[in-house]
RNA sequence: GCCGAAGUGGCGGAAUGGUAGACGCGCUGGAUUCAAAAUCCAGUGUAGGCAACUACGUGUGGGUUCGAGUCCCACCUUCGGUACCA
């Protein structure tokens, strides 16, 4: 929307998503860096003016980001006209009004906008109500209700209908235009290292840029030997520079795309890998649709995940493939966070700060030897001003050796933080099948929980124990054996692939680990090792343990891969309970727990549960108002 | 500020409205060992009691229900993401 300045000094052109607001706009505002500041600027306000800039110059985006609380401006000295009214509108500046955003001009209605709002008492401007919300209580200061006050012609209209009067009015004056602005976050594309798809992008002579040829597609990376960065702080494909000029004088762009490029569709090339006239066949396409399921972290909800949907809109819209969106489930897994050691340090006048110590030194009270803490002295620099003796708590065991505590605190593993835990050493130590069924077995997948190396032995173990179901443990002698598995181990395998069926469905991977355990647990104490129950377990267990299951498998004589065995499925037959184990309550609270034949009857189970010593006990001196009897459950009864 | 997630033993956590704490770690006691590691057995929510047992117990306060960690209402706290977006 245009606002004509004052003396017919030209016009200003600010972004607004509310018209309607306009009688209540009692100043505007102009980004710091926006090109009229320099024009407008009056004599009397120049120094002003100039002072905020300078001020504005020393601070940082971060500065300008975070800090929401304190607004800041300063004015002009300039007026705008409002088209409907001609009443004069001062103009000012100020940080929070960005560049980048619009026009970088806004009309400011300190009614109706916190922001504005602050800066007006601030400095001292006039508010001028505009919407009466009375008759909306509890309606916030941005929700679009209400009714139209102090606003000319737009008066007694509720505001989403005054937002289409005044928008018909302006395209009537001409003063201005609908239109939806688009914004994508983070769209730094380019980077300046080898690794990445090259830009099909030439420039010639005069360095405008030119899409290479089709016949020239694919470009592919030359071969480098050195991937430092080039002199001049170009990017190493500079380095090639017979691949960079063309004979013709023009030259290649150096900079390749982000990871972000090639992630964002490969899933569809993956449909129809060989095909080498498109990117995938329409029958490809169309069989293989989506993905299934996308499991990310939190970064990758709001960065890959946005270009991939991006890509495959722009995709659909051309008509190239046949979904929407590219896939039907996000899982965000939680963050496995790291406990770091943080020593609180006091320096000579009480100022104290906090430095992270790295755990690898730390022991398992949580401490940093004093020995320890001298040889880090010497390696790490931020620590070198710090006198043992003085700025930090020492304590001495009974032996006499000095410690220095440490406060523990879970956060993101970080190397800033010195609290990184090495994947590539817990591999190395348990192997890859453990410590991949320790990350499941910590919680809930979606939960971010810490690491603590401790907990692994539980899946060690485990992984041993199952191992031992075929091999004994001292002999090294194979256990299998062909004999018919009884109706008990029968429950055991079936109540396991139940469980673990069930919980796959339902992500719950860290339930599974647990049923395997408890399996593996029941069969030993079996002395369970018949080939009918461990060709299945074996199968159940190589999505969660592949290394291992495989090499069982092979063991068991298979000649094939396990993972192109069928799935075990559960039989219901082997898992009917003879008997069930009843708890008794009064009045909700369990008294009792009693063995009973399945499909006993309501009024048996009521009566055996009466006859109880124990509910005798709790039913003296006390009237059976009712009885709640839910068979293959529970029995409560009511005093 | 906005969006999202989560509050249960010493710790990670389990629990279709129906036995709270499965499974694992840790801890305690025992077996084995010259000793240790490893392994095995038993115990382990808190308080009282030799015990049987009793009371209390899932962030706080209410509610629904025969019965609530679970459902409803209000609140508190923590964590993650994002942020002067007009």
């Amino acid at each position: 929307m245009f606002f004509d300045l004052e003396n017919g000094a030209g016009q200003l052109e600010i972004f607004t998503t509310r018209p309607d607001t306009i009688f209540g706009a009692t100043f505007m505002l102009l980004a710091p860096e926006h090109d009229l500041v320099k024009q407008i600027t009056t004599p009397d306000q120049a120094q002003a003016i100039a002072d905020y800039l300078a001020y504005v110059n020393t601070r940082s985006e971060r500065d300008r980001m975070s800090e929401t609380k304190e607004v800041s401006g300063a004015f002009t000295g300039a007026y705008a006209l409002n088209p409907f009214n001609g009443a004069k509108i001062p103009i000012w500046i100020a940080e929070y009004v960005l560049k980048d955003y619009g026009t970088g001009a806004i009309m400011a209605v300190p009614a109706d906008d916190e922001r504005d709002m602050r800066f007006a008492k601030k400095f001292d401007l006039p508010i001028v109500e505009i919407i009466d919300k009375s008759m909306y209580p509890g309606a916030t200061i941005e929700d679009k209700q209400g009714k139209m006050i102090n606003s000319d012609f737009l008066n007694g209209m509720e505001v989403m209908d005054a937002i289409e009067a005044v928008l018909q009015h302006i395209e009537a004056m001409g003063i201005g235009h609908r239109k939806i602005n688009f914004k994508l976050r983070d769209a730094i594309y380019s980077r300046q290292r080898y690794w990445g798809e090259p830009f099909p992008i030439i420039y010639d002579t005069d360095g405008i840029a030119h899409a290479l040829p089709e016949s020239e597609l694919p470009l592919e990376l030359p071969v480098l030997d050195d991937f430092k960065p080039a002199s001049g702080g170009k990017a190493p494909l500079a380095r090639a520079e017979d691949w960079v000029n063309l004979p013709n004088g023009w030259r290649r762009e150096t900079d390749t795309m982000p990871g972000f490029a090639g992630s964002s569709w490969y899933f569809l090339r993956y449909m129809d890998a060989d095909n080498d006239t498109e990117f995938a066949s329409q029958k490809a396409l169309n069989y293989w649709q989506d993905v299934d399921l996308y499991v990310g972290g939190t970064e990758h909800a709001v960065g890959h995940l946005m270009y991939s949907r991006f890509w495959h809109k722009f995709l659909y819209d051309k008509g190239l493939v046949p979904t929407k969106e590219p896939y039907k489930k996000l899982l965000n897994q939680g963050m496995i966070q790291g406990k770091s050691a943080v020593m609180e340090v006091t320096l000579e006048g009480g100022r104290s700060l906090e430095l992270h110590v790295p755990v690898s030194l730390v022991d398992d009270e949580w401490r940093i030897s004093l020995e320890k803490f001298l040889g880090l002295q010497l390696t790490d620099n931020r620590f070198e001003q710090i006198d043992p003796s003085s700025h930090v708590t020492v304590v001495t065991d009974a032996d006499g050796t000095k410690h220095i505590p440490l406060s523990q605190r879970v956060e993101k593993m970080s190397k800033s933080l010195h609290n990184v835990i090495n994947p590539d050493e817990m591999v190395e130590r348990y192997g890859a099948d453990c410590f991949r069924m320790y990350e499941m077995f910590l919680g809930p997948i979606e939960q971010a929980k810490p690491w603590d190396t401790k907990g692994i032995s539980g899946v060690s173990s485990f992984l041993r124990k199952m191992w031992m179901l075929f091999y004994d443990e001292y002999s090294g002698k194979n256990l299998v054996t062909d004999a018919e598995p009884t109706k008990a181990e029968l429950k055991v395998l079936h109540t396991c692939i139940k469980k673990v069926q069930e919980d796959i469905e339902r992500f719950s991977f860290n339930t599974c680990v647990s049923a395997f355990m408890i399996c593996v647990n029941e069969l030993r104490s079996l002395n369970c090792s018949k080939r009918a129950v461990l060709d299945e377990l074996v199968r159940l267990v190589a999505p969660f343990a592949p290394f291992t299951a495989e090499e069982l498998w092979h063991q068991l004589g298979h000649e094939t891969t396990v993972c192109e065995a069928p799935y075990p499925a559960f039989n219901e037959a082997y898992l009917v309970q003879d008997t069930i184990a009843y708890p008794v309550s009064i009045n909700g609270k369990k008294r009792d727990l009693i063995d009973l034949p399945a499909g006993m009857s309501v009024p048996e189970l009521e009566k055996a549960a009466l006859e109880l010593d124990t509910v005798k006990k709790w039913l003296e001196g006390q009237t059976v108002k009712k009885v709640v009897v839910v068979p293959g459950r529970m029995i409560n009864i009511v005093v």
